[in-house]
RNA sequence: CGGGAUGUAGCGCAGUUUGGCAGCGCGCUUCGUUCGGGACGAAGAGGCCGGAGGUUCAAAUCCUCUCAUCCCGACCA
């Protein structure tokens, strides 16, 4: 491959784009890599689409060698298959829907279970035919409420995903653990700063479910992470660990006047000042109510969520915890109905009675004992047991996690990053088996229903991710699987320098690299050196003022390294830089 | 959906307060010079000032409505 740049689709920016604020989003478009669209959509420009289908090509690779068969969908289906699972209406405003000619309902695919269901179906019906795994690249949609940060987050993005088809839960697991180790490969070869964290599998039903997030400041996932046991979660996923029941005395309950306290700080002040009780708000337990609405049915239920005062809820563990279960804040009106619970005064202590749920933190064990509502206006109870004087339901992940939060694992203090969301594996379980009634007949005639795995990576997203991960104040660094060329070969100057520089290019070519050559006669020295910098091509060879005494300029992008060099050894030069990272 | 900001040439922006010829930089075209850090000179091309309505002798500028985009939040494989 030879492109030539006195040809080459190509207009680099002096300036920032205006709408673009990180990093992969200016230098992307500066750079002249893709162009915006419309909100969250955008065109791949030459050098774009190459290095687009180079991270394409790596995941297609690695996906082969694990033994995936590449299958192709449409992205424009009809309604009826997202009938079948519910998803149709479940998907709300997310899906992309429109209506052909006839007035039927289609969608573009937010992604494609259903498809590779409903195929499987099709073509497999012995016991003997499994497992399977298909996987595809495909172009999805999704009309997110606010798409974001360029290509990190559209409305429109290409993405790999795939399914594993096995008969019971060993053969599941197997499949995952496949995709897992290709998913490591795929995001080693792409020169990607990840971690692999537990994941929920969320309403999407499932257990073991793992993400892999790339850590950078512009991440939308929070997770947490060990130090010393390498424990690693997102928030969602994140498990308290609780700890141990206290079995000595504890005082009688006592209720205390608290007028005017309904914030737990005000609280902690008002019975420090005025009941002598030296205690901070890690030793209140605040109740908070929710309405939880299943999907499919009417009713809400009220369910009551205890947790430290010092606390706040993290709704999104809160969502998670109670899925497929959608928690609603509990308003006015909802307390009106519900004369029992005095707003900013309730306690444990009669939940029993009412008949409501009751749901803690895990650290609320048997034994701790808690400063609380006493349900009724302007009090508290003080020296409320747990197990003694409320007994919990049970206990849900509705706390935020906190820097130095103890590790589950091995109780060391815990990290929190934020990263981006590159990959996600896991064991989808039978929801879409048993949806399509997917089965295969066993050996004694019996149908067995098949159990699947679903995997994804998000492929023009890991374009963004590397640029985000990768880059410097002059331009983008691409490692060199991933690079639009391996080698950029910059001729200035008004000798014949660019001859050379064309004869050596050809000659790299010939010998097997993807060279882009800056033959451009118009542009100064300057101009190419910045143009070079801001593309990010691993290595660099500059034929300019040193070509009078036989020189070329050997740089290194990703090091800075530069060196002359003799313009005899240039080409071999050029071609051993690139082997020994190659190797 | 809530909060904030912005819409003026391909890109980045000034001009709006206080109404009076549509501007600057980059890029682009032509000629000449220059050639290792986004060169210089000269001459050019390029605009429905987001849209609609209104006020006024006169609107990019003031008023009303509207559309769009970006950022933060909510939401999100």
């Amino acid at each position: 491959m030879l492109l030539r740049m006195s040809t080459l689709f190509l207009r680099t920016l002096r300036e920032d784009p205006a709408d673009a604020e990180v990093p992969s989003h200016r230098l992307l478009v500066r750079a002249g890599y893709v162009r915006r669209v419309a909100p969250g959509i955008y065109s791949w420009l030459p050098l774009g689409k190459i290095v687009l289908e180079n991270v394409a090509r790596i995941v297609r690779e690695e996906m082969d060698r694990m033994g995936a068969q590449e299958v192709l969908f449409p992205a424009l289906l009809p309604r009826e298959y997202y009938e079948k699972t519910g998803r149709w209406t479940e998907y709300g405003d997310t899906l992309f829907r429109l209506k052909d000619r006839k007035k039927a309902d289609y969608l573009l695919g937010p992604t494609h279970e259903e498809l590779f269901t409903d195929m499987v179906k099709g073509e497999y019906s012995s016991y003997k035919d499994y497992p399977v795994t298909l996987y595809q690249i495909q172009t999805k949609y999704r009309d997110e409420a606010r798409p974001r940060a360029g290509i990190l987050r559209g409305r429109e993005f290409v993405m790999k995903d795939s399914y594993s088809f096995d008969l019971d839960d060993d053969g599941l697991k197997r499949s995952y653990e496949q995709h897992r180790d290709a998913y490591i490969k795929i995001f080693d070869r792409l020169g990607m700063n990840y971690k692999i964290v537990f994941a929920m599998s969320g309403a999407m039903g499932g257990s073991a479910s793992e993400e892999f997030l790339a850590p950078t400041p512009t991440g939308e996932d929070t997770f947490v992470h060990c130090r010393d046991c390498g424990y690693a979660a997102n928030a969602e996923a994140f498990v308290t660990p609780a700890p141990p029941a206290y079995t000595g005395e504890r005082a009688a309950q006592q209720v205390l006047d608290t007028p005017d306290t309904p914030t737990i700080e005000t609280l902690v002040d008002f019975v420090n000042a005025n009941h002598g009780l030296g205690i901070t708000a890690a030793d209140t337990l605040k109740n908070l109510v929710v309405k939880v609405t299943t999907p499919g049915s009417d009713t809400a239920e009220t369910l009551i969520i205890g947790i430290p005062g010092d606390r706040e809820v993290d709704f999104k563990r809160l969502e998670a915890a109670l899925a497929p279960g959608e928690p609603a804040i509990f308003e006015a009106d909802d307390f009106a109905r519900h004369p029992g619970l005095v707003r900013g005064y309730i306690g444990p202590q009669i939940l029993a009675d009412l008949g409501i749920r009751y749901l803690v933190d895990p650290r609320v064990v048997s034994g701790t004992e808690w400063v609380t509502g006493a349900n009724e206006p302007g009090k508290h109870a003080a020296h409320v047991v747990a197990g003694r004087d409320f007994t919990p339901d049970g206990t849900i992940e509705a706390a935020e996690v906190r820097a130095g939060d103890p590790c589950p694992v091995c109780g060391q203090p815990l990290i929190i990053d934020r990263g981006i969301e590159i990959g996600h594996i896991f064991q989808l379980g039978r929801k879409y088996a048993d949806a399509a009634e997917l089965d295969a007949l066993g050996p004694d005639g019996k149908p067995i229903r098949i159990t699947m795995g679903s995997y994804g990576v998000g492929v023009s997203r890991a374009v963004a991710v590397i640029a985000e991960q990768r880059h410097d104040e002059l331009g983008l660094v691409w490692p060199r699987e991933v690079a639009p060329a391996d080698v950029h070969v910059v001729g200035t100057g008004k000798e014949n320098q660019i001859e050379v520089a064309t004869r050596i290019a050809e000659e790299l070519e010939a010998a097997g690299l993807r060279v882009l050559l800056d033959d451009r006669s118009s542009a100064s020295p300057g101009v190419k050196f910045k143009d070079s910098e801001l593309l990010g091509i691993p290595t660099v060879l500059i034929v300019g003022r040193g070509l009078s005494q036989g020189l070329a300029e050997l740089r290194d992008r990703v090091g800075g390294a530069r060196e002359e060099i003799p313009l005899a050894e240039a080409a071999s030069r050029v071609l051993a830089a690139v082997q020994a990272e190659s190797a």
